[in-house]
DNA sequence: TCTACTTGCTTCGAGTTCGAAGCAGAGCTA
DNA sequence: TAGCTCTGCTTCGAACTCGAAGCAAGTAGA
C-alpha cells in the first residue's frame, strides 16, 4: 500500500512562509534605514542597544556574541568598527583579565538617538500598520513562547556544540 | 513642559524582538540542517525550492531575485554555484534573448527529497512544538496581511529603488 | 604547585552579500 | 530604420559572516 505523500499541515507551511518572508523584508527596510540615517548596520545597532539598554552601558564580548551574532569573531570584527568609530569603548574587564567589556560612549548614544525616530517609523509602517494593537499584542503572546523554547533547546551554534562536547 | 520621553508602546516592542530573535534562531538553525544534510545553504534550497513548486521546474532569475534574493548579482553567483553543482540548469529564454531562465535538474529534486524530511523536522521542533494547531492559524492570520502589506508598499531595494526612478 | 583542561577573545581564510558599473538584447518614437 | 531608453544579467570590489586555529588567562586535580 503506498504511503500518503507525507504532505505537511498547510497551515503550519502557511505561517512558517510568512514568518520568513516577514523577517526577511523586515530587517531590509531596517538594514536600509539605519544606514541612511546613521552608516549603521542591523547588527550594529543591535548591540549598540544592548549596550544603552543595559544599566550600566556595557556587557562582556561574549554574552553579546550569544545574543546578536552567532559566532566569537563576528563579533569580535563588529566591536573593532564600532571602536574605530568612536561609539563603544573596549577595555578588558575588571575581575577576569581576559574578558573584554564593550561600553557604548557619549557618541554611541548620541547616534543611536538621531536613528532611533526613523526606525521606529520603519518598524511601526512596516509591520504594525496592518495590526491592531491587539494583533500585535496576540503576535507578542504567539512568538515570546516560541522564542524562549528555541533559546532552551538546542545548541546555538557550531561553535557552542563544539564546546559543549 | 517636558516632552515624554517618547516611550514606545511595549507591547509591540515585545513583538518586534521576539519576532526578530526567533526568525533570527530559526534561520540558523535551519542553515546547519541543510549544510550537514546536503550541503546546502537556505538561500539555495529556497531557490531550489520555488523551482521545484513551480509546474514547469523553472523560473526567470529575476523573478527569483525579487524573491529570495535582494540584489540581482547575489542570484548570479549562487545560480553558478547550483549549476556547477548540476542541481540547476542554465538556458536563455526562448522569447527573450536576455533573460535567463533557471530549470531544477532530477539530481535537484532529488536532493531536495534528501533534505526535505529533516528540514521539516527543524521546523517542527523549533518553531512548531510551541504552538498548537489553532495558534499556528493564529501566527499564519497575523503575519499573511503583514507579508502582503511589505510587498506590496515599498522599493524592495536600492536597486529596485534606482530603476524605478 | 605543576600540569591539564577550560574559557574568552583574536586572527585568518573561505564563502556570501550587496551596489555600482558595464554590456547586450528589446522596445519605442520619429 | 536610426537613435534613445529600458531591461536582464554579469563582473567587480568592498564589506560582513562563519569556523578553525591559536594564544593567554583562569581553574581544578594530583
Amino acid at each position: 500500500m503506498p504511503e500518503p505523500p507525507h504532505s505537511v499541515d498547510p497551515v503550519q507551511l502557511g505561517a512558517y512562509f510568512a514568518l520568513v518572508e516577514v523577517s526577511d523584508l523586515l530587517r531590509y527596510a531596517i538594514e536600509q534605514q539605519l544606514r541612511e540615517a546613521g552608516g549603521l548596520t542591523f547588527v550594529r545597532f543591535q548591540i549598540l542597544m544592548r549596550l544603552r539598554l543595559s544599566p550600566t552601558g556595557s556587557h562582556r564580548m561574549t554574552d553579546l556574541a550569544d545574543a546578536i551574532v552567532h559566532s566569537r569573531s563576528g563579533l569580535t570584527y563588529q566591536a573593532g568598527l564600532l571602536e574605530k568609530a568612536g561609539l563603544v569603548a573596549r577595555a578588558p574587564s575588571v575581575d577576569d583579565e581576559r574578558s573584554v567589556t564593550l561600553t557604548i560612549t557619549e557618541a554611541g548614544r548620541a547616534l543611536l538617538a538621531t536613528v532611533l525616530p526613523g526606525h521606529e517609523e520603519v518598524v511601526g509602517q512596516m509591520l504594525f500598520e496592518p495590526l491592531s494593537r491587539a494583533d500585535a499584542q496576540r503576535l507578542a503572546d504567539l512568538l515570546e513562547p516560541v522564542r524562549d523554547h528555541m533559546r532552551a533547546a538546542p545548541p546555538r551554534s557550531a561553535e557552542a556544540r563544539r564546546r559543549r562536547t
